[in-house]
DNA sequence: CGCTTTATTGAGGGCGGTCAAAGAGCGTGG
DNA sequence: CCACGCTCTTTGACCGCCCTCAATAAAGCG
């Protein structure tokens, strides 16, 4: 599954760091470890102890859960900048995979824990985001449709996103996955959106929102 | 709404703790308000502020979050002695309902938090119990057949009570917006499972389930 | 360019939703 | 205690959204 030699601190510590992110973080990166993962690599898996977290460097990373007979949840997807495995206090309930070829930087949780102060609030700030969004995700995949859920995902994308274009660092199975639905009513849904002119895909991984409002309409 | 006329500390102090709860958990009671809800009324609204945190002395509580065209979803239910209201940073994104006349505890979150030792450590472990919960729901809604959304919610009843027959504080509607089902088919499914007597009820609101095997097994 | 992987589109089926009606539970008042 | 009325639950018939299966198309990659 994973034939990627990891490899510590082997990228430099010379972050293009996008101003206004808070001194805090720079903190971190004296403490951590940095790793390479490549695509689709783990980096921990479903009920491993969850004495580390994680920040994105560089690239992009799933968390997932499956099922015996293969059916699989995304929790949630993390982009550069981002901190997980903040999910639990002992055991990983989902894994966490590379997205795409990524680094990562490494830490000790309670290293974070102990440091207080600032470290100790971002820390809180991270897990109230977690219990945010899932709850959020909640909502979604317990009452929404499936052009609902398709239209809430792209709008969180743009919403989380400065760029006119916007590019998508997951396929549409981990869409799918993410969404509660199967790979071809995500495509339908796409498709279907694109015929209204809500959105206009460049790429099959690039697209823009012409009409936002429209967007967030369907979105519920 | 809501004509109940709330008491403050009109419910003596002594509790029928159970015994090995936490001392941690007696100082709360030094240090909070005890406040009665009636039925169906309100605890805290969506959208409000989230500087309060709640303990369940007596009853049981539900949180929810209802979309503009009425489509509601439950969060969770919590029982005697369960905290609640830690879902977030600043707002509430689900509002709490009393689910049955109960009486509620409710503290200053800055108490809880500059408390210090002890308590600082519930609320971390209460947060992180959430999240965890709140993952395992996301995968019965995401993945999880209708049978085996019920066979889940069934099983975690009967893992947190020791008694051998168990009784529901909630209605049908409440376990179908929990389960992301219809009030119908939640029915069917409950007398699907009594046809194959892996559950039995004595009545609406009270079971037992003479093949717990078997329920575990439609879980999942 | 050929091969593999991923995405789109179509046809058909099934699970769960919708609508409707009957039944059970339960408090109220005669 | 029973009759009544309300709410909640169960059951049935039917429908529609999304899933399944399958084929084609497009995209990534050597």
């Amino acid at each position: 599954m994973s034939f990627a030699h990891n490899f510590q601190d082997a990228i430099h510590p010379a972050r293009a760091e996008p101003a206004g992110v808070d001194d805090t973080l720079d903190i971190l990166g004296r403490m951590g470890v940095r790793i390479a993962y490549a695509k689709d690599e783990e980096i921990y898996g479903q009920d491993e102890t969850a004495d580390l977290v994680y920040r994105v460097i560089q690239g992009a990373v799933r968390t997932s859960r499956v099922m015996s007979d293969g059916r699989r949840q995304i929790g949630d997807f993390y982009r550069t900048g981002d901190l997980f495995g903040f999910e639990t206090g002992s055991h990983h309930r989902f894994a966490a995979e590379a997205l795409q070829d990524c680094v990562i930087l490494v830490l000790k949780r309670s290293t974070l824990k102990s440091a207080g102060g600032d470290l100790e609030r971002l820390t809180w700030a991270t897990t109230n985001r977690e219990l945010d969004r899932a709850q959020e995700h909640l909502l979604l995949l317990g009452r929404k449709t499936a052009s609902e859920r398709v239209a809430s995902f792209l709008l969180d994308l743009v919403r989380g996103s400065k760029e006119d274009t916007i590019d998508l660092p997951m396929g549409r199975q981990d869409m799918a996955d993410y969404l509660g639905l199967t790979i071809e009513t995500v495509s339908r849904m796409l498709s279907q959106l694109q015929a209204s002119r809500i959105v206009c895909f460049t790429a099959t991984r690039k697209f823009r929102t012409p009409n936002i409002a429209a967007l967030a309409k369907l979105a519920a």
